[in-house]
DNA sequence: TTTGAAAATTGGCCTAA
DNA sequence: TTAGGCCAATTTTCAAA
């Protein structure tokens, strides 16, 4: 029992290890690597949808090759009063692809896809930079990823 | 036709849109949304996972619902005739989740998960600080994950 | 694109711990 | 009470035409 109130096991570990390699991977196969039945295996993942432990399923594109070629994490700095609503603003933004808040250099930090530089610039401080409280932005640009 | 001699036109992007909100949505409920048939689709999703357009399908999962309650975006910044050898290293801890070689303000990015603060003490400064050409580590712990 | 066989999914019901 | 086994109906996958 985790301090949430739900229990996993070994056995769930090691459905979510297989399923974070590949998550289109079908019942029977889990069960055939587990050694165990498909109906264990598919009511184990169905009771972990169902707590909110499997938050989804999500392919993962390689985007370079959809013609996005700069990934960056940028984050940013807001006055105080305006943390929350720049927050929810950048969520808004098709080319911020994810959004967290976070402790450390920087109290928001951001995944952002642009096609190239000149992108990226005009979604940085064109569209972003101009959202009301926000004071400072920081972008680092991914060159590879390695795992 | 992108940079890389892929062509992906506007039906794979929608495929691929769809497959990003529910990476295991069968190929026929994705043929039904797009008004198109089953194999179109397959074929579709095949060629691009063929072509490392598709890299592959994650689970997404709640981390602190399995017990890690801490997550990390974790800097390094190395020597640099060390930096390639670090990066490498660093892909081999399981506590690290993700690496990328980034510009800005680190050299190596990763994602890090820990049960706990103490747990996250222990990898970063034991475990990881004591790679050969490490000089800095810089964590910032996630709040809250927004999208 | 269509078709058909094989495989996977899904829900319900049952048993054992 | 709950995890898991079993079965049957339906849906999906997949390759050949």
């Amino acid at each position: 029992m985790d301090n949430n109130g739900n229990t996993i096991d070994e056995k769930d570990m090691k459905i979510l290890e297989i399923l974070r390699r590949d998550g289109r991977k079908s019942y029977t196969e889990i069960a055939k690597i587990l050694d165990t039945s498909e109906s264990s295996v598919r009511k184990r993942i169905k009771r972990m949808e169902e707590e909110g432990i499997i938050k989804g399923y999500r392919v993962e594109i390689d985007p370079p090759k959809i013609g996005y070629n700069v990934i960056t994490f940028t984050g940013f700095d807001t006055n105080p009063e305006d943390f929350l609503s720049v927050a929810k603003k950048l969520c808004e933004f098709e080319e911020v692809k994810r959004v967290w808040t976070s402790t450390g250099d920087h109290m928001i930090m951001t995944e952002i896809w642009a096609k190239d530089g000149k992108e990226l610039c005009e979604i940085l401080f064109d569209k972003l930079g101009k959202i009301k409280g926000v004071r400072r932005i920081c972008p680092t640009i991914i060159l590879e990823q390695w795992k």
